[in-house]
DNA sequence: CATGAATGAGCGTTCATTCAT
DNA sequence: TATGAATGAACGCTCATTCAT
């Protein structure tokens, strides 16, 4: 925990609760015993216990964003587009498990306006998966009968790596993600071997979450 | 609301707001007003709070696997097993939405005791299909660098159809389970013409779901 | 349990548990398992519980007063009459500690009119205690020089057997009986040779709780 | 109430409230209101209902224990012994009614690991005593032919001025406590004119209770 | 910055009691 | 007689939050 911030050490420990214990199990005492502060102090470093789970969610998603839209930009292959948006939302979810389980399970614990937001900024990051299909359809490389049904099955499937996958288990990330694009691209029908590069996205994915708030 | 006992309306309304709200988020009197009772009368009709959460999930599970465990039994191909197991799952998933949204999540609010039983129950779900991706594997009709992959991938492609289908959208049951049987196949490098009967795996939802407690 | 009324055994549920719970630790539903019926069945042999109480409470102190007064009415000497208060008095606590102990504590749960009632017969018992050391002083059998206070220390000496006595301990109800007779005796100065019999005090007790209500 | 800390106007009104209504009796509400809080701030200054219970008993039979054995320790004589032991008991019972009044009525109420602490504390206590009595008799200076009967009857005589003592009353403590000694030395056939120092026992119990926890 | 103290509201649960059957 | 069903009120306790220091 040396090196940070007290505001940094209380987001920290909201998220591995929110994720442990789900927004509603975990109480204010817990985040601040987590923390390392009084309940009264944890104030100096958020509003309220809910304004703090929407700010979270809204920094995870627009890190996620970022990246994608980063990685995407101006490929014009809709193969490597979608394989690059698999990689990332794979080593993501691997990586940081929590952020992600907070992200995916926590969305009806938000007040209205917060919850709008975030689906807001969740409906752009699926518009990436959308497209990559979408043209990858068009251009004949991809055949999905319901592409709308490919992009949700391919999300939820990604999504779930952040409940089970292990760093100390037998995978390591490199054959995670690339496994995992491969079963993506079987699933729209698209070419198997044509696989994004691992480091790309790995160093794309590490940049952005080691950037500090 | 009509036929129902008072026992039943009180398991329906948990099940639906521990769906919407998650078990924490829900009240006791939350529930008592859904369930058009006294919070005191609720407990004419429950153990604790968390004894329901348990009994609702692990009755989930066992219909779950019960209805699995009748649609592989001696069947012998595994691509006929795997497209039932899928067909059967998604089914489920579409229809009964909020069963299934609470076994998936909250496992966490279990006591230990409690825990252990349905990651049992769920355990024993989870090897009718990793048994038939390995079966599949063994007689050269799947192609999976990473059989458990597979298996974790699948499941939760599943899962998530309980977060988003609504009768109401434009597909229709027939399509959602055939379209899915579809992708599967195509994820774990199956035959993907190959496809279950519809009507077999509905009229077996049906049967189970339709059966009172 | 053979050969009781229904509404015996819920007094005599009552009694039991009050006096190993008090009133206010004992729910209606530990009475009603007590009694072996359910807690709505128990308001056909019973008010409220409040009322039950100070039946209870009531009888209990009828018997003492009606007992003693039946013990020393006619009798002369004040030696003899303490004497017998002191035994009936143990007796009774000894053979029936639970009544005793409910008199003896559960007074202020009681409403305020039957406070004033048991108070009453109370005071009416005390007093029989009262005018034979007063008696026994003015004939110069005893020397007390605060007769209210050798009343008192007499009184809470006896209710204490009701605390601690057992039939199976090594003291049987004559033992106990005499020898409490004797240190009373002693308390007040008078003759302690001169104790009363046994056998008709226990006679009278016996007779006087063997009668059914 | 000037001077007092919170958790020094909590103790005074649990102890105040357990003595008059009983532990059960006692609504958490009842004690917030007495003690001048709300019941969620009652939180600040205790543990449970329960274990605020077990702490004030524990502390009350710490004092008394602790006085008894000062008063009687290097005392030879048994005479002596037991006349101190009486007048401490009898002074702290009317002195500080409520606190005996707890310690003597609520032990039910414990949990089982706080009542065998408060027992075994309450049975050293009497140790005291049954050595002092038993010495005496040795000593021929005490004739009781059942000496555990005596130091029961003792101590019952004088837990009794916990519950009708009055400071306001017609007796004034001395007169009481040497009332007690001499009745108590009659009692066991001892020597009623050897009393022991009043000033002497009046000032240890006021520097036990005086001392603030 | 940090926190002890404080609280209104609410938690899950049990209370004594009633009543239709 | 007997009870399942029902409930308003209260239980002991914790909640998220505020604020003076």
């Amino acid at each position: 925990m040396a090196g940070l911030t007290t505001e940094q050490r209380v987001r920290r420990a909201a998220i591995k609760l929110f994720a442990a214990k789900g927004f509603h199990g975990t109480g204010i005492r817990d985040l601040a015993q987590a923390a390392g502060l009084s309940s009264a102090s944890l104030y100096h470093y958020m509003g309220t216990k809910e304004e703090l789970l929407a700010e979270l969610m809204r920094e995870s998603l627009d890190r996620l964003l970022t990246t994608a839209t980063t990685a995407v930009s101006g490929v014009d292959s809709p193969v490597e587009r979608l394989g690059r948006l698999v990689v990332l939302h794979v080593l993501t979810h691997a990586a940081q498990p929590n952020e992600t389980r907070v992200v995916d399970h926590e969305v009806r614990a938000l007040s209205a306006s917060a919850r709008r937001e975030v689906v807001r900024l969740r409906d752009d990051y699926e518009r990436l998966w959308a497209d990559a299909i979408a043209d990858g359809i068009r251009a004949g490389e991809f055949t999905s009968p319901e592409p709308s049904l490919a992009r949700l099955a391919l999300l939820e499937m990604c999504n779930g790596v952040a409940r089970w996958y292990s760093p100390r288990g037998p995978l390591g990330l490199d054959e995670l993600a690339t496994n995992y694009a491969q079963m993506a691209m079987r699933l729209v029908g698209g070419p198997e071997q044509a696989l994004p590069s691992f480091e790309y996205c790995r160093d794309l994915v590490s940049k952005t979450w080691n950037r500090r708030r």
